[in-house]
DNA sequence: ACCTATTCATAACC
DNA sequence: TGGTTATGAATAGGT
């Protein structure tokens, strides 16, 4: 909104992004804060960070009991008992998620035009196909990159200890030669650090 | 905040109130939506106003799920080692099918063409895979199902072409052997439907 | 609901 | 993160 108008759409640049998540964050629960005091309405907000990090504000102090009343106005628009065992409130979520699940894999079918995958002829249906298997071909190169700059950081790694590892022996030969010290000598095999395969 | 800078409490005036309520109430929604797309974050908002009417957002579309996220992070913030001991394993498979709908949501965000494949790690780019495969399965079952059903039709049709042909030769016969029309007779090959591959 | 004068929020920059 | 500033957005008060 400043110094030049901003597209409506994740910025990709993860420094600007934070700082944005930052600032944006602040001005939201400012601005909630404000609605609350004047409007004197009981305002909730969360946040979470891509990261799951998460932030809240609860203008009257105590979010659970905003969740509650929240959730009975809910139940009352649906019409259901405020039975509230919590057992219960929780299956219904795992519904309302396995359904929203649905949802969005419908949604997948729509992609490659207006049909669900019951109505869609052969010809739709391979054209989809060869496109899931493009998309699938994206991922695997997509991981393969992943894999390959790992692996050739630790080469890096493994070079470079290589080297220290080799400057490290000839300074304990020298020392040996010196000093005689044959009793603590390590042996190379020791200053070998194992590989970090953390993929 | 305009022709005038407004003091932050509640606005005695029940019409400016309810004015400003729902001016500032769209413009916090708007907020935390842009927030939400600008930096890739879930965001829910509740407002309930003095009498008790309920506005919310929640920009991954299911409040049921943010509060559930929300709830879960709080009891990790406070320690607390939870005795539910059946509750717990439907809190995972919340937890589960939460992130499946992350990846859902990131993997059609990547089909209208957003690059977010980018910021995927191994295991979720792993996940998504694995979805895909499922998903190519399901369509060449499909295929596979229209397929047969296909040659069955054709099956059947041959058949009764067949028979239709029998009894159209022998009587073809029959008007030979009566009116000797030798030279304008068909030949049962020319009877013969072609098959309607229209697969 | 629409219209501005004003204040506010914030993107880009340190 | 924490400031500064130019500029686009939000909105108070009026119609």
């Amino acid at each position: 909104m400043a110094r030049g108008k901003v597209q409506m759409r994740r910025i990709e640049n993860p420094v600007h992004r934070q700082v944005t998540f930052c600032k944006r964050r602040m001005g939201l629960l400012k601005k909630a804060r404000e609605l609350s005091v004047l409007c004197d309405a009981a305002i909730g907000v969360i946040v979470i960070s891509p990261h799951g990090k998460i932030y809240d504000l609860a203008t009257n102090g105590n979010m659970q009991g905003l969740i509650e009343r929240y959730r009975r106005a809910c139940s009352e628009m649906h019409g259901e008992s405020s039975n509230h065992n919590e057992t219960q409130t929780i299956k219904q979520e795992v519904l309302a998620l396995t359904h929203e699940i649905d949802l969005l894999q419908k949604g997948f079918r729509y992609m490659h035009g207006e049909n669900d995958i019951d109505h869609m002829n052969l010809v739709e249906l391979q054209t989809l196909e060869n496109n899931l298997e493009m998309w699938a071909n994206n991922i695997r190169s997509q991981k393969m990159q992943i894999i390959s700059r790992e692996i050739d950081m630790l080469r890096n790694k493994e070079a470079i200890l290589q080297a220290v590892n080799g400057v490290l022996q000839e300074r304990i030969i020298e020392q040996n030669g010196i000093l005689n010290f044959s009793g603590t000598a390590m042996t190379p095999s020791q200053l070998t650090m194992e590989s970090n395969y953390y993929l």
